[in-house]
DNA sequence: CCCTTTTCACCTAGGTGGTAAGAT
DNA sequence: ATCTTACCACCTAGGTGAAAAGGG
């Protein structure tokens, strides 16, 4: 079986070994993992299509679900090392970072928290505001291990390194029983985004090659908690400062 | 070269022969046609990536160009007769009705028209407000004749087929230097949209196929005229009363 | 005179966190 | 007590024709 695809670095096809991945918005990125970045989730509301098609139903006042949230920052990430001319599909996953399942409290400065990472770098500094994440027991069983791919896949090489790849469409929610293809994630969980370059092998029996054919990628800035409201006050005036959609809440004069 | 691929009514490739458009809002489209309908054509700007990637330079207000229009009505298909485990690229283009430069004018009830059928239809009713298309010279150099592929492109038969495809990205201009990829046409001229379905022959001699393995429709009652400023009085009404995006113009309660 | 361009108010569509009420 | 949901005002982003200004 090692005929004709010549194989790379780790016993990795050649399309795919040299593959690299630059996170996009290192800087924000890592403000957020400072802090301890939270995301939230929310229960998804079916999408009704209202145009065009122009199918909507006269009385319908619509069940007004909230809707799925995407992450901000987005996961974003500049491409080197592809086969301009080779096939490629572009997606991400969602993987447990513990089988823990954790508490926002304390309030005690973070004295017991399992996460100190987490806390405000100058220690006690925030004191009085201060509070914590705490591990609270076993984690959940599992949702569903849903994959995002990339809305452009699958795409030539040359077409994915051009300019940077953006997952802004990706959404979470904490539906588990979701039928539109989002990213399902337990609430109160700690989660590492993955990244994965998988070259499209034209070979009739590419099946048995799989292994080879892919690449993955994990920036551990992007992990992060999944939440359904904000429990850190600092995350929500990061998110409020650097989200341009958040404007609507900032009151003081911004840094540009 | 019969061969492998059987050829189906035509001469054309079995994967397209059945292929069948039906095009959808049909009565939309002939309440327009029957007017006269209008597109509305501008210059571009150039679009600026605002977000994400938030590489706007600081001190730029913007040249605030026109943005290209759309088409009102959207063309939109619905699809059938495809192999639903071919590939398939679908694309538009205008070819020009006729080889003449029309100005509107008249305003004595239409005599004279060359285009009497885009008058309204009870002759004489609307006299003092009547204008109609006159031919008004030879056409300009044809605009180059640019092509707009589906952004969904290339994709399965079974997935074109799922639901209606719209062509809702296509924008056009009356730049003749426009480098955006947007569709040229020339102001004051009528053109013809034309639909096409293209099999992605997986041959390595498909080119030698490339005339089997398309097929074309043109629906008559899409033609229309490009303006820069809408003309017919009408047509913008029809325009205000179906287009979601002019609600802000409507004064009467609508028919629902 | 006729056609084109610019700017504008007013929409659609949808992404924010705040807030209060609901659920467990 | 803690977490979740529903609804809201306020944004971004961009698709409308009106009206005024510009150009040959």
């Amino acid at each position: 079986g090692w005929a004709g695809e010549g194989l790379g670095a780790g016993g990795k096809n050649r399309r795919v070994c040299h593959a690299a991945a630059r996170l996009e918005m290192g800087s924000l990125w890592e403000e957020f993992n400072r802090l301890g970045t939270e995301m939230i989730v929310t229960k998804a509301g079916r999408w009704v299509p209202q145009w065009p098609g122009g199918c909507r139903a006269e009385g319908t006042p619509s069940p007004s679900p909230s809707p799925c949230r995407r992450m901000f920052p987005t996961f974003q990430v500049k491409l080197s090392g592809l086969d301009p001319l080779a096939d490629y599909v572009l997606l991400m996953d969602f993987i447990p970072l513990d089988d823990k399942r954790y508490r926002w409290g304390g309030g005690d400065g973070g004295r017991g928290s399992d996460l100190g990472v987490l806390s405000p770098s100058p220690p006690g500094r925030y004191a009085f505001h201060s509070s914590s994440w705490l591990a609270a027991g076993r984690a959940e069983p599992a949702a569903p291990g849903r994959v995002h791919f990339h809305p452009d896949s699958p795409a030539k090489g040359a077409q994915w390194m051009r300019q940077i790849v953006s997952f802004d469409k990706l959404k979470l929610t904490n539906n588990l029983l979701d039928d539109n293809g989002h990213i399902i994630l337990n609430s109160m969980h700690r989660y590492q985004p993955r990244f994965h370059v998988v070259f499209v092998d034209p070979r009739r029996d590419s099946e048995r090659f799989a292994h080879q054919n892919f690449k993955s990628f994990s920036f551990p800035e992007t992990q992060f908690m999944a939440v359904t409201a904000y429990q850190n006050h600092r995350i929500t005036q990061l998110k409020i400062a650097s989200n341009p959609f958040a404007k609507g809440f900032r009151d003081g004069d911004p840094e540009p």
